[in-house]
DNA sequence: ATGACATGCAACCGATATGTTGCATATTAC
DNA sequence: GTAATATGCAACATATCGGTTGCATGTCAT
């Protein structure tokens, strides 16, 4: 399953929270979304690879910084397969009260 | 941030089937769950602790037997969050447009 | 051209995850 | 009661994670 990827990902405070603050300005270069997260540089670093890995955010080099994009694509996919898991669920209760209706 | 640790549960193949299984059918237990997933049943077990952990399932002991029980509420509370995250970008794309019709 | 800035790469560490085998225990069926 | 079934617990092995430090490299400003 490629999504559990996705998941995983973002099973991470530090990768969460910053893909939280991608979603509010997408300005962040990767110097200072590294800042204020409790990890050092290089910590910092290695999750957002994992991420990038994931599909979760591209990293563009730009002159001497790295711009970080947030794929917006991919957490809707997130989204959305739970959404598919609710509808599951419902079609199921449903074909239940049907049946007791009977 | 609590959602970490479930998005960290979902991030395994083998327990995003596991859950996967749960939104198609109520009726499993740990053993009948554990079948068909290329694991052991201690394997799989661990799994399921895990999600257990993240308050993804409840395990139930009923005599013989484990059932296992889909919490909704989590997966639920996972979905709306990225939502929220995608309102957050349309709401600055929007000031965006705003800014820029003038 | 020199210094400050932003980043890349490698080695290392301890903790946790993922999976196994082996054995013990409790419940149900016959 | 005996056998089959369903599960629990412990030990172990290997890989990955999450984090660090240290150093090298490339870019920008003055």
């Amino acid at each position: 399953m490629k999504l559990a990827q996705t998941y995983k990902a973002l099973g991470d405070p530090v990768r969460l929270k910053m893909v939280q603050r991608l979603s509010e300005n997408p300005t962040y270069t990767l110097g200072s979304l590294s800042k204020g997260l409790g990890v050092t540089r290089q910590g910092a670093r290695k999750h957002l690879m994992m991420l990038e890995e994931a599909k979760l955010v591209r990293l563009v080099p730009e002159g001497r910084e790295t711009k970080v994009l947030l794929n917006k694509a991919s957490l809707t996919k997130a989204k959305s397969f739970i959404a598919e898991l609710e509808r599951q669920w419902e079609t199921r209760l449903e074909a239940l009260r049907d049946f007791t209706e009977q």
